[in-house]
DNA sequence: GGAATCATGTGAT
DNA sequence: ATCACATGATTCC
């Protein structure tokens, strides 16, 4: 079974499922996007992947719910302006008061999420083990990593680069105690990347695991809702240090839990996408994705 | 308009 | 202390 048919659940019956769609899919956004000047045509893209326009049309249409030209039109620099929302201010502000550990619905994922005490930020993971798990996604190959209260860390990675995935991650925590444990990582990726399994009644478990500060910027992204995005001044406003916006811009850029904790989402004021940890054309590829899962 | 420049908070070394 | 940042506003051409 693969995710990608999983998570095309509007037509996925006329399609063959295929897990190497997200490198097709990369590609072509890589191409669109280092070369929009020249508009290579569907021809031009699929010729150089070596498969035949219809080909590639309908494997991105399964993957994204969009159109290559659609996908296109939804990563432009005027559309997210529009994300942006001029002027309607309740976005951040409307489920200011959360609370650290109260379930609650944060963007269109359900997760409960808690923060680790400043004392066991300090311990650097001391005593805490964390299971860990490769497994496909949307976006290539995802890593999950869990503790016992819940998901701590979720990383992609290009193939041949896991090692190099794992490393940037366990960095993160350099006194926990890592096993890897496939079976029980499993659950949460197929919950994770699976819109139709988004429900409130068994919300997802987050545990996040930073500083201070770290915190209260990831809990603002996360009160950002799908096909919504934020500027990284908005976040400083939220979390009540306006002048901070290049602090958030280093949190956000840490922020362990990457898809779930939407940090795809903060764009610079300008709407241009900025930087992304995993590389902006992953940044690309999931905001385009939001916008075809309506 | 766009490049260069500065003020800026946080976390790692 | 110092430094690198997924920023943003200002100030020059």
């Amino acid at each position: 079974m693969t995710l990608a048919r999983q998570i095309d659940f509007s037509n996925a019956a006329d399609v063959t499922p295929s897990d190497g769609d997200y490198e097709t899919v990369r590609s072509v956004i890589e191409t669109l996007t280092l070369e929009y000047q020249d508009q290579p045509s569907l021809e031009q893209l699929a010729a150089r992947l070596d498969l035949s326009p219809t080909q590639l049309q309908k494997t991105f249409t399964r993957w994204a719910g969009l159109s290559p030209k659609a996908f296109l039109q939804a990563v432009t620099l005027d559309h997210a302006k529009r994300l942006l929302g001029r002027e309607e201010l309740p976005l951040l502000e409307t489920s200011l008061e959360l609370g650290l550990s109260g379930p609650g619905r944060l963007h269109d994922l359900f997760v409960t999420h808690e923060a680790m005490s400043p004392g066991e930020w300090k311990a650097k993971g001391a005593g805490l083990t964390i299971r860990y798990g490769y497994h496909a996604s949307p976006f290539g190959q995802a890593l999950v990593m869990i503790t016992d209260r819940g998901l701590a860390g979720l990383a992609f990675a290009d193939a041949g680069e896991e090692k190099a995935c794992f490393e940037d991650m366990a960095r993160r925590w350099p006194a926990a105690n890592f096993v890897e444990d496939r079976s029980s990582t499993e659950p949460y990726a197929d919950r994770i990347f699976n819109p139709s399994q988004w429900s409130c009644e068994q919300p997802l478990r987050v545990v996040m695991i930073g500083s201070d500060f770290q915190i209260r910027v990831w809990q603002s992204l996360m009160k950002i809702p799908m096909g919504r995005a934020v500027t990284y001044s908005d976040i400083a406003n939220d979390i009540g240090q306006p002048t901070a916006s290049r602090a958030v811009g280093a949190a956000v850029g840490r922020n362990p839990i990457s898809f779930v904790v939407p940090c795809h989402r903060a764009l610079g004021k300008s709407g241009a996408l900025t930087g992304y940890h995993w590389g902006l054309t992953r940044k690309r590829a999931m905001l385009g994705w939001e916008a075809g899962q309506v």
